[in-house]
DNA sequence: ACGCGACCTTACCCGCGGGTATACTGGCGA
DNA sequence: TCGCCAGTATACCCGCGGGTAAGGTCGCGT
């Protein structure tokens, strides 16, 4: 049993001294990094059950059976099930923003920005935690998380709404109502989540590309 | 008790033929046409509840003590939440079906009746009904009516598309993918469910009249 | 060797909520 | 005056699912 002299690893190199744990010998199987790995995979299989089931009706026990683990393994890497799909959300809303942001700090008039700010959020759009964010309603995370989830997603609309508004004053764009103007872009794109499909007629780019066309044109001066 | 003569009615005449149930006379308090007010009311207080803290997290309770009642006296007039949820959407997809085949059959062209169209389905948009249909996801109905929630909704949506192609052909609009654009802009409008408020800065008609416009650009010619 | 701690299991608890069995009431027709 | 039926209530059932208690195993550092 435990006599077993299983040894798989590499020469245990002696560590000379205490050099801390960034020594590429050390431990093998990494510290910290699988756990990390691990809380993303059941991050990636909740989010697909999410989206395909509904938050409700997925349970922890289906979240466990997909990774071939059981329930209170879950609960080894997660406090809650509420814990998971706002984490699921937050890395969602969190590549939204990169993109986003992204176009808004690149050069260029503001229709340029424009057309970089959809072309980098209708993509997210068609991810799997960019999915959850659009089909996730306030009403399912618990009030904390739901809002920390609404201050994310403001930030989001803030982005587009001021790319608008810089594209109106230097000229490139035109709206009587910014704001509104902002909910009807972000709707049609986050609508974008309930009608994708992988195997659909159309790749991610084609899709982002279209919509930037489209949305753009309502917009242009 | 019972001896006590409230005789609150009108002049019971007594029907001097088995003349059916039109007359007007006949028993006061309606036969059945109560029965209908009571069923509505019941998808009201549903509607509103569902689009507030969603389908799962309201209990039949919930809809029960809302209207002053307890849950049986709901299941005497549905048979199931299910039941339910599925007429609130079918109402909410009735509305928005008379007001886009209307604007769809009216003269003009493609253009002009696309703009009829969108601001029909934004106006449906702002109601219980229609914000019911924008928030309710496949996952919450039963297979069957689900299938039934899935080819009426489809119904919508070729009518919105048949429109557009419509105007392209007449020459006052133009799109490279008019399926993608339809849902480009059905998802904008659908978004509206999920931001409009009642106390919001914006009247229904606003919005709707400036949805018209926005969508619109996007597409004419 | 030994024990400790990370990890994962089996087995369980318990509240919530959809739905029901049953019984009471009041009004209407005969 | 009797019974029937629509309508409503009280009290209950029970399965589902989030979350936990407690124990086993493996691999590491000492």
């Amino acid at each position: 049993m435990g006599t077993d002299p299983t040894d798989t690893a590499a020469p245990r190199a002696t560590p000379d001294e205490a050099a801390g744990d960034l020594s590429p010998w050390s431990t093998r199987p990494d510290p910290e990094a699988e756990r990390r790995a691990k809380r993303m995979a059941v991050l990636r299989s909740a989010a697909r059950q999410f989206n395909e089931k509904g938050f409700r009706a997925t349970s922890m026990d289906d979240v466990a059976t997909a990774l071939q683990v059981t329930k209170p393994t879950i609960y080894h890497y997660f406090a809650s099930k509420d814990e998971i799909l706002f984490e699921c959300v937050r890395l969602g809303l969190s590549q939204i923003r990169e993109g986003t942001t992204g176009a808004a700090e690149r050069g260029g008039t503001g229709l340029e920005r424009m057309q970089a700010m959809v072309h980098a959020y209708a993509l997210s759009m068609t991810h799997d935690f960019g999915i959850c964010v659009s089909r996730t309603g306030d009403a399912e995370l618990s009030p904390e998380s739901r809002a920390k989830f609404r201050a994310l997603k403001r930030e989001i609309d803030d982005i587009v709404r001021e790319i608008i508004e810089a594209g109106i004053e230097d000229g490139s764009m035109r709206s009587e109502d910014p704001k509104i103007a902002t909910f009807l872009v972000a709707g049609a794109i986050n609508w974008i989540a309930r009608w994708y499909r992988p195997d659909g007629a159309r790749t991610r780019e084609e899709i982002a590309d279209f919509a930037v066309q489209h949305l753009t044109r309502a917009l242009a001066a």
